[in-house]
DNA sequence: CTCGGCATCCTAT
DNA sequence: CTAACGATAGGATGCCGAG
């Protein structure tokens, strides 16, 4: 039936501090990599989380996505990294276009992974392995950082093979490596089997991707959902049809959130930063020529405690005024006053259609909104492009707070 | 009973 | 300093009310 395929996961290894440390090096500068560091947020003021961190870091037991403070307190002569999108960015599409040299059916899955389909490349590449090595040591010898290549029958297993010992090597993980080689690791190392799913797989006395493989799928349906249960069961063993495709989804929403550095504790100074982040989403709808059917807001209080809200509109806009009034009520009709720490927008339900809608008579007030937000967008254009800034990790902690008064100054500037 | 709408949870980079 | 801590996206899940 199918044919049988083989897939490559190429995984740059820590990217974001691998990118920084290369192009210091480059620069006859200390590399990073041999160091305990980190890319996070400002070691002084002590916030922010860790985003990327070297092998030496990690040997003090720092772990991605801890707050800074008690990554330093494991290691008080951590070297701390502020980010830059914009060589992540440009270390990415050299990347990718190496990827990309050895065959068409690429799928970019991430700023720093590849699924790479070589299914019935055999001509070209007798040897799968050896090209794995290949496409690796091209990469660090041409852009000088190293990376990971998983093989595999499928996307699964030839990323869970990408996750093996690192950094810069090839693994295989075939069918009939799966009991030697997936089975013994724990059930949390599973892809999409996240921290409360292992907690609860292991209460039930389920502790590795073997015992996970060998239970009982209406069991985990039960215990997880009926469709992470069954999925869990399938990648436990090894099993997974999903295609590997070259052209990327477009985005289905669009969302923004700032954390900010002082509590948000009145309507006025919400609105105002909702202001600013829906004239960013707005100017993202516009660029891509996209519309929102559905406005949502999320918030956080200074107790941790989240909520959202969202309303579907009755029509489709692309306008920030429309958007930022919309969310505006929402925060009033759900917020209990209690102090903010965080605040979002989300915009679902995009409408591609690009059709203008048949009307008898034009909307002037709508006419003229978006006049107003097309010579915003022109003015903004000078700061470049709006995927640069999706891609981005927007803020390192350092930046967090600043960024919001920031958006909002700049607004404000405006009028 | 099923479906749409919504809030929340979970997972990933 | 004694709990502290990002942004963005997508999908799943559970509840509720309408038809």
């Amino acid at each position: 039936m199918g044919m049988d395929r083989f897939v490559f996961h190429i995984d740059v290894n820590s990217a974001f501090l691998s990118w920084e440390a290369s192009r210091r090096v480059a620069m006859g500068e200390p590399d990073l990599r041999l160091i305990p560091s980190c890319i996070g947020g400002d070691p002084k003021k002590r916030t922010g989380i860790v985003v990327a961190k070297s092998i030496p870091a990690k040997k003090y037991g720092i772990t991605t996505g801890e707050p800074m403070s008690q990554a330093l307190r494991k290691c008080p002569n951590l070297v701390v990294v502020p980010g830059d999108f914009k060589l992540y960015t440009k270390c990415s599409k050299a990347f990718k276009a190496i990827c990309q040299e050895y065959t068409p059916a690429m799928e970019s899955f991430s700023i720093d992974e590849v699924f790479l389909d070589m299914t019935g490349m055999e001509l070209i590449y007798p040897d799968l392995i050896a090209t794995a090595h290949q496409i690796k040591d091209r990469i660090r010898e041409e852009l000088g950082f190293t990376v990971n290549v998983g093989i595999g029958r499928n996307k699964l297993c030839a990323k869970m093979a990408s996750d093996f010992e690192k950094p810069d090597k090839v693994h295989t993980l075939f069918p009939e490596e799966i009991p030697e080689k997936m089975w013994p690791l724990d059930v949390g190392e599973l892809f999409t089997c996240g921290k409360s799913s292992a907690e609860r797989l292991r209460k039930e006395g389920i502790r590795t991707i073997g015992d996970l493989a060998h239970a009982d799928v209406v069991f985990l349906q039960r215990l997880l959902g009926e469709k992470s249960g069954w999925h869990l069961h399938l990648f436990a063993n090894g099993v997974d049809d999903s295609p590997v495709t070259e052209e990327q989804e477009e985005a289905k929403g669009y969302s923004t959130e700032t954390t900010v550095e002082e509590d948000l504790v009145d309507l006025e100074s919400i609105h105002q930063l909702m202001l600013a982040q829906a004239d960013v989403l707005a100017a993202r709808l516009r660029a891509d020529g996209a519309k929102c059917g559905c406005v949502g807001v999320t918030y956080r209080t200074i107790e941790w405690k989240n909520r959202s809200h969202q309303r579907k509109l009755s029509d489709p806009t692309d306008v920030t005024e429309e958007i930022v009034k919309v969310a505006g009520e929402l925060m009033e009709e759900g917020w209990n006053r209690e102090p903010l720490r965080l605040v979002g927008i989300s915009l679902t339900e995009i409408d591609r259609s690009g059709m203008e809608q048949m009307s008898f008579f034009v909307d002037e007030r709508q006419e003229r909104l978006k006049k107003l937000d097309s010579a915003i967008d022109s003015i903004r254009g000078r700061f470049g492009n709006a995927s640069v800034q999706r891609a981005s990790v927007a803020a390192f902690g350092r930046n967090v707070g600043r960024k919001a008064k920031a958006q909002m100054e700049e607004r404000n500037g405006k009028n």
